[in-house]
DNA sequence: AGTGAAAGATTATCGGA
DNA sequence: TCCGATAATCTTTCACT
């Protein structure tokens, strides 16, 4: 956690939004020179607040128009089908998020195909990597939002 | 869809991590020059593949340090409630993603808040907006996975 | 925090495979 | 058509005020 002025918070919130822009571009919407604004996004690059800079692809473009949610219940809680659940997932292209729940949903997947066709190979690829006890799977009709950029 | 080749694909591959990249460096990596890629990657950026530039923030670092799940079933199923759902999760920044599901699961909503009592928060918001029938939370209690790269 | 200049990266154009 | 080279332009970085 880190302290942030109003200032930091307004870069960061274009900056999540689009990160093409030059430094000229966004000191001028800040009312900053393109030097004072290249310290601030220099120095919350260097604390960490900025992780990555990353491309954002069209999934339909890509030909994987379906979004799944996998909610899993565990066959046994041990550390060990932890790991190998984990490992996994994150081996697992289409699988775009797992997590550990509270409540009696254990687990859920959050996962990008192409069609039902696609999910069930996913579907069949995953029990074969772990035991899983109990699956019940959803499919997105209609992504109302999405996005990557954070409250600030 | 598009029609993408191999060298498309690892560009792609690449940029969807980290996108800071020179095209020096990218140009590199896939055995071109920097010309060839820059010309491929504009080429992505006007056919829509390539959606976006974003800086992904350490949501930690934010103060945001729980993922929260909310399982919703609509109070009525009308075209009216979902444009008031959808318009009620666009204006609140809390919630990343939003989706309209198949099963008895009406809607999932994806949150980050910064813990519990600000989930208590967000929740009032929420049923202020729109009238929820039954609502299930569940909190993340460990990401395994979490990534914005889909699989190419 | 801002200015100006050097270093570096990006984009446009052209000739060749 | 697609690639690579060269040159013009724009962006980032840094020393100085």
């Amino acid at each position: 956690m880190e302290k942030l002025d109003h200032i930091d918070r307004r870069i960061l919130a274009i900056l999540q939004r689009d990160a093409s822009l030059s430094l000229e571009d966004l000191g001028e919407r800040i009312g900053l020179s393109r030097n004072a604004v290249w310290r601030r996004v220099r120095a919350l690059e260097e604390s960490g607040v900025i992780r990555a800079r990353v491309a954002l692809l069209d999934p339909e473009k890509l030909g994987l128009g379906l979004t799944v949610f996998m909610m899993i219940r565990a066959e046994r809680h041990t550390p060990d089908w932890l790991e190998k659940f984990t490992r996994a997932t994150r081996d697992m292209p289409e699988i775009l998020g797992a997590y550990r729940m509270t409540g009696d949903l254990d687990y859920l997947i959050r996962a990008r195909v192409a069609d039902v066709k696609a999910f069930d190979r996913l579907y069949k690829d995953l029990i074969a990597r772990v035991e899983l006890h109990d699956v019940s799977s959803s499919f997105v009709m209609e992504e109302t939002k999405e996005t990557t950029a954070l409250p600030v």
